[in-house]
DNA sequence: TATACTTATTGACAACTATCGATATGGCGC
DNA sequence: GCGCCATATCGATAGTTGTCAATAAGTATA
């Protein structure tokens, strides 16, 4: 067993926050720029734009800039596999990490 | 739509920690108590005290006194209701929280 | 080109987090 | 009851986080 726990830390850091939870909920259906995103909260842009940074760093959403704007869309390729590194360590499995621990 | 985020953001930050990772890992197969985590990791006791109060706070880990020892066991309700959560705020979805925000 | 607009960066700051050693609490066995 | 063991709590501390206002940098438009 190897499994690369640290990885994900910077993933669950960034799922850790309500206003970003909110912007993966806003960003599962379609592209979104900051100064949409910007209007759904009581936050200020450079406050946003911290919190983009912090789920760009981690994987869970893409950026591409279109001219003066910054689009952003979830990376479905990655929260998928937060999806299934986290049903892993939930789930029952043979290969258990306690198994050269019990008794 | 009116996903309770907020209610989750504990849970995700019971996640952002390598060592929590890897006692949710190793709570998966059976219960364990706590002297015997303790020994999988180069923490101090009063360190692993404090990592398992957020867990059980956060409601991921289930505790019972038994004797002098604490036992632990992943709460599977509540780690299935955890997945449930999430892959909903990654999926498309026909309530988005978007259709009241795009255009 | 000048001005307005969109986003990123910086610096400051208060709040929170992870860690430890020391100490307290509570159960077990003698 | 006493001493030992397992666990929890406390106080201190260094590091991290979320927030803002101010400012910088890049783009669009008139």
């Amino acid at each position: 067993m190897n499994r690369s726990y640290a990885e994900y830390v910077p993933v669950f850091k960034a799922l850790s926050d309500e206003t970003r939870l909110k912007i993966i909920d806003m960003l599962s259906c379609e592209e979104m720029c900051a100064c949409h995103i910007l209007e759904e909260f009581s936050i200020s842009q450079s406050t946003l734009s911290y919190h983009m940074k912090i789920l760009s760093d981690s994987g869970l959403v893409n950026a591409r800039r279109d001219g003066a704007w910054m689009k952003y869309t979830l990376n479905e390729a990655r929260t998928e596999e937060v999806l299934l590194f986290y049903s892993n360590i939930i789930k029952k499995k043979s290969d258990c990490i306690c198994t050269c621990v019990s008794k």
